[in-house]
DNA sequence: CCATTTTTTTGACAAATGTCCTGTTCAGCA
DNA sequence: TGCTGAACAGGACATTTGTCAAAAAAATGG
């Protein structure tokens, strides 16, 4: 018997009783997208943050040139959304859509804010998984201050082994912050 | 009558009583340091996350080849710690240390667990905190995947403009991960 | 105030990366 | 089946940034 894949996330960090489980849910809505379908745009407000049960997504920003820079992707059981506009109820200067065929679990603000209320083990689970997004950017950053192209990507075939498989080089260059020539050249030039 | 700055800071997102603060500040110990004391050694255990009442810290990374990547500042009513090292309680590989003279309000772990627990809005304060975090490190990010060393050093300008009148150029450079030489002829180039 | 150290600037050159372009392969689709 | 566009590799050259060396400028300590 396998358990949900929320509830298995969320119990890494806090137990929960069956219903305690069957109350978390309650705050969640299924939302099924296609390929290529964009979920959140530019100037929309971000009503949800999203949980990936199945598929791809990513977040974007748009240059001023028009170039696409990839802030995030999101594969199985990572949470995606533009979290300044989700957070603040502010327009979203980015833009989330899908790579895959995706199925996620979508938490409004409000429901956020009310599990996190009535359930406190919940604001818990979320204040430690922020926590660990948060460490997580640190050592991109810290990625961008100390490596060069061909070691960032190195660094991202071991941390999302996974990802490069799903995902066209030109992305996987753009998440990196280099063209896709530079990518295609350090592939092979070194190990 | 001013306000204490760490209770400023705190009710800019919950509000406390007197007696609630007062609780609040138990669980902190103050804390003072000198310049150049390095407060957090690579290897050390974080004991602390510290709020910087007044002065000047910065969290460096060493590299493999000895060079010191400046990951994050602080300045008065920041907190700085090794985020990662501090809630995981492992070994840090990051170092702390002091630019001025610097006052402190220093939290344990423990502390902050307590609080958390026994004051849930303090859990709320954390919560949000840490999310406001998450999103300034995106943006931190989304200038290196899409801006040159000479626009992330405008931009580092105008979101904080006291910083270079506080730190030598040098270490403004390691920040946004370009050379000294780099950053000082950017200066004269362009406006 | 001077002496010393730190910080900043500058130049010449090398290395990394970007830009523009072409050609090839390949998957998806009419 | 053949067409079409996406993905990828590669060449030629421009631009940005790094490296090393040295001088100039500013800050610091006695």
């Amino acid at each position: 018997m396998n358990k949900h894949p929320l509830r298995q996330q969320i119990e890494e960090i806090v137990k929960l009783t069956d219903d305690e489980f069957d109350f978390v849910l309650q705050h969640f809505r299924k939302k099924s997208f296609k390929k290529h379908q964009i979920i959140l745009h530019e100037g929309d407000y971000a009503q949800f943050d999203f949980f990936v049960v199945k598929g791809l997504m990513r977040v974007t920003k748009l240059d001023f040139d028009g170039k696409e820079h990839i802030l995030q992707f999101g594969m199985e059981n990572w949470w995606i959304t533009d979290a300044e506009a989700f957070h603040n109820k502010t327009k979203s200067t980015l833009i989330v859509d899908c790579l895959e065929n995706t199925e996620t679990l979508s938490l409004s603000l409000e429901s956020k804010e009310k599990l996190s209320r009535e359930l406190p083990k919940m604001q818990t689970f979320f204040l430690k998984k922020t926590t660990n997004g948060y460490i997580a950017l640190q050592k991109r950053i810290l990625c961008f201050l100390s490596s060069n192209a061909n070691d960032r990507y190195h660094n991202l075939l071991t941390l999302y082994p996974g990802l490069i498989q799903r995902v066209p080089k030109a992305m996987i260059a753009s998440y990196l912050g280099v063209t896709r020539e530079t990518l295609s050249r350090l592939s092979k030039i070194k190990a």
